[in-house]
This record gives structure tokens, sequence and C-alpha cells, in this order.
DNA sequence: AGGTCTGGTTGTATAGTACAACTTAAAGGG
DNA sequence: CCCTTTAAGTTGTACTATACAACCAGACCT
């Protein structure tokens, strides 16, 4: 029997739940890397490189937050920056292979959770679930 | 066509994403009540007062955090500490008028924003994104 | 050339969090 | 009954993530 007004109370109530947890349990899941780290490292694999401008737009960050972040990064040896061709003012942010082996090690274990966490579901509920997740996070508008 | 793997990594990657953006996007809808004290001041509503024990127990928060946010919402007048009647050591912390009050207001702003954002979902779709949220977060542990 | 825009760093401040040390009070075991 | 242990809470300290503002240096546009 379902009813617009509960659904939609249920879905606040879990995300916000959901919200409160994950980065305790990203960190927990992989204490060497926080979940900024990991997705600004995610980014630059998906992208094969790309500015701190660009990152700070994507993930709606202040520069000079991914400014230490990715300093932060590089003291790990996890990125390092090459000059731009054609701006001098620029750095195009780059994996290293040791950046890589991390993030692909991370990326496995989260991998595994998940997979975990949904075994018993089964493939239509998960297609689904999936699909919604999409609708829902485009929905969103950049501000949120 | 669904695909378990495919699938999963949609899930894992949009739940990231959205936990990424969540605590900001918070702060922008209610400056004046952080994700955190938020959903503490629910959890006193909820539960008619409650010790602060019992929010580090179920919030998974050391507590010291929930001594420092409590005492935060303290000098904001939205919660207020009783003592507790047959434990000297401990303080019942209720929701001030006032307290209930912003707790009302905060919860209606978000209600509207997440109405507003699923407005054009049906009621079926509402329905079972609530069900799949609601098995996913039962599926944590605790500890995730 | 001069003014303005853009990429990035650094200074400073704040929030949220944990851990450890401490205080006070309750509980349990001789 | 006292003494040890456990529980509730606070406070000191430290760290991370974050923003905003000031700044520097290179690019771009008349």
């Amino acid at each position: 029997m379902p009813d617009r007004d509960a659904s939609v109370e249920t879905i606040q109530r879990e995300l916000t739940a959901f919200a409160r947890r994950a980065r305790a349990a990203a960190a927990r899941m992989h204490p060497e890397l926080s979940l900024v780290s990991f997705t600004l490292l995610a980014h630059l694999e998906d992208r094969g490189g790309c500015r701190a401008t660009d990152l700070a737009a994507h993930y709606l960050l202040d520069k000079s937050t991914v400014s230490r972040q990715i300093a932060a990064l590089e003291r790990l040896g996890l990125v390092e920056r090459r000059p731009a061709p054609e701006d001098q003012r620029a750095q195009v942010l780059h994996l290293t292979p040791r950046g890589a082996g991390t993030l692909a090690q991370v990326t496995a274990n989260r991998r595994a959770a998940f997979r975990e966490r949904l075994a018993d579901w089964d493939e239509a509920d998960l297609d689904r679930f999936a699909g919604y997740l999409l609708r829902y996070n485009a929905s969103a508008g950049p501000l949120d």
C-alpha cells in the first residue's frame, strides 16, 4: 500500500542515516585513503589526469582544499604534477604507478565490500536500485 | 540487460557520490544545524529524551564528541539536561520548546526539498526505492 | 603596456572527530 | 561495610577536512 509521503519520508531518513555513517565507514574500510582522497584519485584515473581546478569544479570544493589534498597525496607519492603544455600556470595531475596501485587496492576492497553486502539481492533488484540511485543523483542540482 | 557487477558498481559509485555531497548539502539546506546536530535532535525527539551515552552508542560516536555537540546545542538553547532519577551520574537530555521548534523547521525544509526532488517519481518507484534503501541500510552491520 | 582573469598556494579560522586522562558515582564481592 | 571495578560525563590535546581571503604568477585582451 504505497503512500507517497511515507515513501519520501523513508527515503529521506535512510539517505540521512547513510550519509551520517559514510565517511567513518570509508575510513574504516580503507584507513589509508579518505573518501575524498579516494574520489580524487578515482577521478584522475578516470580522466587520465586533470588540473586541480577541474577537480575543485567537479566536486564543488574550494581550490585551497584541493590544493592541500593534492599536496598530501603527492607527499604520499600517489600523485605527481606535470607541467601543462600550453599554460605555465597550470599543472596536470597524474596518478603515479604507486597511486594507481593504491587506488586499485582500495577499489578492490570497496568492490568486495559492496558485493558482499549485496550478495543476496537478486539481479533485477540490483538493477532497479542502481537505476534509482542514478536517477536520484541526477536530479540533484550541482548544489546538492 | 542487467549485469550483477555493473549494477553493484553503479550502486557503489552513486552512493559514494551521494556521501561526498551530503554534509555540505545539509549545511546549505539548514546552516543553523549540522547533519549530526540534526540527527541528535531528531533522536531526542524520537525517544522523548535519552542520555548522552545512548546517543554515542546509537551513532557510534565517541562520548566526548557527543558531550561537545550537546554542550553546543545547550548553548543554543535547543537542548536541556535533567537529572536522571535513578543515577546521579547521568543526565537525561530533552529538547527544549525552542529545540523542538528548530527541529520542526529544519525537518519541514528537508521534507520540502526531498519532496521537490522526488516530485516526478511515480508512487510505485518511490515505494520500491524506499524499500531498497531500507534493505541496504539494514544489511549494514553497525560497523558500516 | 596595462588591466583583468585564471591556476594555484598559503594564512587563518572553524567544525567535527578521536583518544586519553580525569572526576564522580554506582555496583559487586570479599 | 569497605574496596575494587565499572559507567557517565567532561576536558585537554591533536588531527582532518573544509572555507574564505590574500596573495603570486602567468595568460589574455584590447
